[in-house]
RNA sequence: GGCGACGUGGCCAAGUCCGGUAAGGCAUGGGUCUGCAAAACCCCUAUCGUGGGUUCAAAUCCCACCGUCGCCUCCA
């Protein structure tokens, strides 16, 4: 099987070829990092993640890049009001960015270049365009000529008329056309400026894009994603300027997420809801979010509030019940272990087939629940540890490819303190047996409390931490 | 005004491209187990926004309408 991925461009789903073989270049459209990252910047960067994640689980190398815009309006405007400077502002929300890839758990990239790292490689490429007359300069800005790319549009699937129609184009008589947009911009009082053939000044948003994926992964690439609100204009004009300068095509398959809805006031911050990434990671573990996410299509727009969080809590928990250790009996259903054992094939063909299907994540958690359950039955019916901790390492393989950590929380303990909790469940149980009500049940909540659950199986007692 | 997306059980949501009688999760109710609890297991809960049309057959195709949302020069 293939796998089959949906391309903006053609608007279907494509068998995906890479360029070569067996080697995957994908860039994918950072944070403008002017605030704190919101978790809709979260979707983004674990949509990619999952789909990187795929493609190596498929047996593909990739190379992923992920860009920060560190120089922007935004951050410039951001930096002004709080008096500091915009690249220091910049770097310190990059830092907090790279935290929390860490913190949900996304598979670190090739590279993350920074505008501010790559001047000379735009002002190359600019440079390359105002030489082939696809770029003209006016007092120190420079512009794309839209007009000179022929194709321009065919992305977001507009034309130039339809574009002129629309109400919110400024007029600047300076350009030759309302369409024509910034390469380079001429410095302004209090930006930061960089040495160019045209003067001081600063890139414009989209060049950067198109120069740091040449720098970093060549002339061509096999996937650029980011979030669909960027198809126009950012991509659009990335593809411009890419392919006049290159005479290349750019970009093979162009992927784009559907945008997280933080919607209405229940989202507001004073009613406790959580948005930014940072608030989301002090109350929640990272797997929740993912599982949040790829419960849903990642194409379509998602709708982010305490109820979901709170079903993907459950959900999780459900998952990582399946981890639970086997707790055998004596009897055992006979075909236990073979049915679990074809249950686990089945489950792992239908993942793999939902994920081939342009990474249908909702389908492939489904397969993954199905197999939750089979384990669940098996265990229930008394199965020994090992036949079942094959079932449960296919679990954690598959749960991983969706970049699940499934980390249960006994760490905090050590295994220094298994002793002690094996004789505090066997004291309870000398409890029980004289029917101390009162003390074992002190003994089972107080257990709990420190995150130790106790349950009352047919072969005794087990425990596991919470 | 233009381009595009979405509308499936109480909630989230797959399935829609390649039509054949609706995955999965959460919640609810009932049951098994149990001193109680927890967990697990078993059972129950939909005809797919509305109205037409095509077809032996439509959530899936066509038309219209309603509703929600995104983009249209710098937002993942």
């Amino acid at each position: 099987m293939t796998v089959m991925i949906y391309n903006t461009m053609t608007k279907s789903k494509e068998p995906f070829e890479p360029l070569e073989a067996d080697s995957v270049k994908m860039y994918v459209c950072g944070p403008t990092v002017y605030d704190n990252a919101h978790v809709g910047h979260a979707m983004s960067s674990i949509v990619f993640d999952v789909i990187r994640r795929y493609l190596e689980y498929r047996g593909y190398t990739v190379r992923h890049v992920m860009n920060y815009t560190d120089v922007d309006d935004k951050v410039i405007i951001r930096a002004n009001e709080l008096g500091e400077d915009p690249l220091e502002l910049a770097g310190k929300y990059i830092r907090r960015y790279d935290a929390h890839l860490k913190a949900l758990n996304v598979l670190p990239a090739e590279a993350y270049p920074r505008v501010s790292q790559e001047i000379d490689q735009i002002i190359e490429m600019v440079s390359g365009l105002i030489e082939r007359e696809i770029a003209y300069e006016v007092e120190g800005d420079v512009y794309f000529r839209v007009s000179s790319d022929e194709d321009y549009g065919r992305l977001s699937h507009r034309n130039l008329e339809e574009l002129q129609a629309g109400a919110r184009l400024r007029v600047d008589d300076r350009k030759e056309d309302p369409a024509d947009f910034a390469l380079w911009k001429s410095a302004k009082p209090d930006e930061p400026a960089w040495e160019s053939p045209w003067g001081k000044g600063r890139p414009g948003w989209h060049i950067e894009c198109s120069a740091m994926s040449l720098h970093h992964l060549g002339e061509q690439i096999d996937i650029h994603g980011g979030g669909n609100d960027l198809i126009f204009p950012h991509h659009e004009n990335e593809i411009a300027q890419s392919e006049s300068f290159t005479q290349k095509p750019f970009a093979k398959y162009w992927v784009h997420n559907g945008m997280m809805q933080l919607s209405g006031e229940a989202m507001s911050k004073s009613t406790g809801n959580v948005f930014n990434v940072n608030e989301f990671l002090e109350s929640y573990e990272g797997d929740v979010l993912r599982v949040l996410i790829l419960n849903a299509s990642y194409r379509s727009p998602l709708t982010f509030n305490e109820e979901v969080v709170e079903q993907a809590v459950r959900a999780l928990d459900r998952i990582k019940g399946g981890l639970r250790p086997a707790t055998p009996l004596a009897k055992i259903p006979s075909g236990t272990e073979t049915a679990l054992a074809e249950a686990t094939d089945v489950a792992r063909r239908g993942f793999e087939a939902s994920m081939d299907d342009d990474f249908n994540t909702a389908g492939a958690l489904g397969h993954i629940f199905n197999l939750v359950k089979e384990i669940n039955q098996a265990r229930t019916a008394g199965l020994e540890a090992e036949p079942l901790g094959k079932a449960q390492e296919t679990l954690q393989e598959l749960t991983g490819v969706l970049g699940l950590k499934l980390s249960v929380e006994e760490m905090i303990l050590g295994k220094e303190a298994t002793p002690y909790i094996d004789l505090l469940v066997e004291v309870r149980q000398e409890l029980r047996q004289a029917k101390q009500w009162e003390l074992s049940d002190l003994v089972r909540d107080r257990l709990a409390d420190l995150g130790i659950q106790i349950e009352d199986g047919k072969e005794g007692p087990t425990w596991h931490a919470i």
